[in-house]
DNA sequence: AATGAATGAGGCTTCATTCAT
DNA sequence: CATGAATGAAGCCTCATTCAT
């Protein structure tokens, strides 16, 4: 079904796709119009159900889309294999956070996604994001040294924690900042040294003194 | 205004308030229905409006509501004044989730406002939580003895810091537990034991060795 | 019926005759709200529609309040009882312009009375200017002397003309200032100026050679 | 957007333009009922604002499309190049007057359009009625000899002053003849002998003796 | 493949009036 | 006299989806 609508030329997808993340970035998935959609993207209503059949299956699509996208964002910043596992993450972390701003709307629809959803679709966003997750996490936990860890620090609980964090630290920013991006850049620089105590500290408080 | 609503008498006071909370909490603010309100408290279209003036102001009615409740659970447990200010957290956590788990839905409307809320209100909810953040955080920070600290670690900042992560943490456990409140109660002891090891690890990260 | 609400408290019949008053003059009777008139009234619901039985009976005593309270503006410039009409009239003219400028509030509630009414109570309206007319254009239409028009002139038709043609210049004058009603003072000279070119054109037209 | 209501199939267009035009012509802008539209066109809510997004567009539609109807009738009645400006005046507020009858429904909706309308459309329709004015003023005024006035009478003004008046002749008629236009061709010869008593006497009243 | 006409339920809100207290 | 709770129809408008062309 989604096939014929990516054979279709390559303007009136962008059009559709462009308008599709446009408002499902800015409203919720029920405040979000598909008449809107079809106005700016300049296509008649019958054909957006033609291809995609209902809301719920476009937004879906629009939802993988904008994950493939900044997945291939990701594949640029190839991860430095070894090394200490909290720069790893450090280096992460930032990563993410240059994408986020490099692509504002799009983040800005996958955090809809999750945020802002019916529970009639939530679980396959949820699993969207279990797939990727189990595609991309393990990656960065593989050649940890757990002998690094002080005593009574299960290193695989801790890592979770530390993920957890950044992703607090990742929504505390995209929240803060919604809007006024541009200012993100030019605040970077603290940002950064604000992720960089905090890993300071986890590391400090997770290796043995 | 509120008023006139807070001297109806005390039955059809109750059925607006647990219809509207209900609906508040299972429901996105814009996916949530007047209709739906006043036909589960059975009480006819005007008298909402002839009580609240609009949606909105019935919301924010209703998320001040659920926020003093919250505070009043919170006042019967009195924080412990003295101790060491991670003791301190690790405790308001435990408390946090105990009456989250108590009061389900009151919970997760306060979430849903927190996070689900279009733009047009959501400055007037941070408004909310911000005063009473003013008056719940401050003496949880009272007292602390900055020389606990190590070298290195601004106290203002690192307390910030765990804040947000119990925040996080919060959050996840309350997304996890989402319609399945009573299985929360059985986990306590797992969740607790996170908590405990979370708590730990920031703290022997920011104290010194 | 009406007895009631005058034997009323001073203040509190300011307050409603205030609030009618403004209510009716910006909107028309439709448009116009008894809840708006409430509110800002500062009575109940009830008391209104106690002393009024309903909308268009208020409607109709308010019309009635604000056309004698123009009368006695009237009747504060008395008329030249001799003289010629057309000066007669020229200084009706002006006497109305500034009647309505020093009552702005009041002129447009009976201007909204005339032309946006329903169907329902037009005719009520009709009825209570007819009256008024009765009263207060033979006079000026006393003491005519009819020789003074030229063969071919009927002085009654041509004084009917005569009037026409003041309210519409009326008209037109309250609508472009309508909103503006300072800066009516400041022009007013110009128009009096207009309204004696007309005036002169008329009489030119009616009187011999 | 109006594109594709004019497209529409010819039965279900005149449905639609009837039923509002009767609905606009017999109710102010604010009474006019959406409501009563649709059940009188025989069409469901949906598609009127399909075709006109918003009530407020739908009444600009129909207001231009009534316009240019008369437009059309006055086109019919050829204006004498010549002559004098008096008699082109005069030829004009007959006809107008005819059209007015031919047309009691449009006229009475042109009518509203003008008095009834609240202050947020008002703007728009005065900009309608600008445009036509301009288009169709000049040519009456076109060739006017100045020498033919007598001293002290501004040409121009004194022509503004007629047009005014011709405006409320036709106001006072349509008025007097609301809902009984039949009436009104029985009673023509007598209008038209007022009109050109009227006209004669501003004549008498700007030419020279 | 593509259009856009068509639906009608449901969205929030306002309304004048009544009546028990 | 006075209050304000209560009604529920009607207001304008939006919605996702279908289907004949």
């Amino acid at each position: 079904m989604y096939r014929n609508f990516e054979n279709l030329n390559e303007d009136k997808k962008q059009r559709i796709l462009e308008a599709s993340i446009q408002e499902f970035a800015e409203k919720a998935y029920e405040e979000a119009s598909t008449n809107v959609i079809v106005k700016n993207a300049e296509i008649s209503k019958g054909i957006l159900f033609h291809y995609f059949g209902n809301k719920k299956r476009l937004f879906l699509y629009i939802v993988e889309y904008c994950l493939q996208l900044l997945v291939t964002e990701y594949r640029k910043y190839p991860l430095q294999k070894s090394g200490d596992i909290f720069d790893r993450i450090l280096e992460l972390g930032l990563i993410k956070l240059k994408i986020t701003h490099a692509n504002p709307t799009i983040s800005r629809l996958v955090l809809q996604a999750f945020l802002n959803t019916p529970e009639t679709i939530r679980p396959e966003i949820q699993d969207k994001y279990s797939k990727l997750s189990n595609e991309f996490v393990p990656p960065i936990f593989k050649d940890i040294d757990p002998s690094k860890f002080r005593n009574g620090v299960d290193p695989k609980k801790a890592l979770e924690m530390v993920m957890l964090f950044l992703e607090a630290l990742q929504v505390k920013y995209t929240k803060e900042y919604m809007g006024r991006e541009q200012e993100l850049l030019g605040d970077m620089d603290k940002i950064m040294e604000e992720y960089k105590e905090t890993i300071e500290i986890l590391k400090y408080g997770m290796y043995p003194a």
